[in-house]
DNA sequence: TTTGCACTGTCAGCCAGCTGACAGAACATT
DNA sequence: AATGTTCTGTCAGCTGGCTGACAGTGCAAA
């Protein structure tokens, strides 16, 4: 939705004395790094709180995974959404009802503040998907996870060239775009082929002109042969 | 996300004298049967309230439409969600500006809760989405919709068997189901002749046992020859 | 009754991308 | 150095579903 209304972390509003009933209804979880916050099919119906540490919220089914957002510290969500949270470092979680929360909202609006820009964003993310599953290609898909990723990582070098640091094997790589290892293999290797995309090592890619890489996503274009 | 902390309607407590304020800010705008509320890449950013009739919200490219909802009396969205929104009845639509909504969350906590169940209920409608697209095929989506659609509709004759009016063409159908003309008028000759679907005529169909129906779409289950 | 138009059913041909298979590369373990 | 393990590249074969084509079918207007 592109609505952001609080720029503000919830848990800096938690510390004023109004919101001591809260505070006092969570109850706190550690969960070290790639633990499972919740998982869908999940019975119990929670509303949860990032106290520190980030966690990856997705879309898993069978081989595949789609990445709809990552929560850090403030950030407020529910463990009955039907999606996966994982900590991706270790993580600080407070747990609280979703009784206590409806009550809270009332008096804060915080809190529904923060849950609207959460919601957004995942929303925003998974039209992005939908986009990508129902109307682009393999190919397509691959590019935008690759030049998205350089984008958010901007490093770049003086000849204008963009380090990418992706620590993911090839199958890995395939279950975020939603297609198979042996189909993500070939297209990496007709992007090295093309020059648009260099490998390092096993971790390390460069891309020398991120637009141009970009600017083959048009339509269905596999230059395979 | 499953969470509902407001059933009652918005627009009941607009009358309440603490929204003067906000009732001033708004603008009345009326949308005739299939008129667009929205359109993706409009560029201003307005917030919109429901006044009467229904919308329906959905994801289009191209050829191929997706729902993600439908809004009636009371309910809260931006027209700036990169979304279709087309009235389905008549309807009157009160525009607002994001700044003032902005501030009258502050106050008013039901806006928000509003707007966290409608958010929150498209994200279920496009998780559902992607798992179609990435996951089951055309059949598995064409099943499903027809199914969901009676259930919804909910015209049960006394042999058991469910009446459905689908006044659409085989290429609408194939355009919600994100497939084409032909496939989807393969598949529904499929369903016909294997008697788990019957035409009376044009716009009206029978569904003689729906879990039948419901459960071919366990898995990749093709009944062409 | 004829003509036209919009919709439907079906088929042949094609292609993206899946699967299974296997050989090579990279790395770790003893 | 030898062995095992995991990852990678590539190919052949298959299939779901797309496209184009064309012959119905049914309704509506003239």
């Amino acid at each position: 939705m592109g609505m952001r209304f609080s720029e503000e972390n919830l848990l800096d509003h938690l510390q004023q004395p109004e919101f001591a009933s809260l505070r006092s209804s969570l109850v706190k979880r550690l969960f070290p790094k790639d633990g499972f916050v919740c998982q869908p099919g999940q019975e119990e119906n929670m509303i949860f709180l990032v106290a520190s540490g980030r966690v990856r919220v997705y879309l898993g089914y069978e081989e595949k995974e789609f990445n709809l957002g990552i929560l850090s510290q403030g950030d407020i969500y529910s463990t009955h959404s039907g999606t996966y949270v994982q900590a991706i470092t270790d993580t600080e979680i407070l747990f609280t009802d979703l009784h206590t929360i409806r009550r809270e909202m009332l008096a804060h609006p915080e809190i529904t503040m923060t849950m609207v820009r959460i919601l957004g964003n995942m929303l925003k993310s998974s039209f992005a998907i939908i986009d990508g599953l129902a109307f682009r290609d393999v190919n397509h898909r691959l590019v935008a996870l690759l030049a998205s990723e350089a984008r958010k990582q901007d490093r770049r070098a003086d000849d204008g060239s963009l380090h990418l640091v992706l620590d993911l094997t090839v199958e890995q790589i395939a279950r975020l775009v939603g297609s198979s290892r042996q189909t993500v293999s070939t297209l990496l290797n007709d992007l090295f082929r093309a020059g648009l995309l260099k490998r390092l090592d096993r971790a390390q890619f460069v891309i020398p002109d991120i637009t141009a890489l970009e600017a083959i996503g048009g339509v269905n274009n596999s230059f395979s042969q």
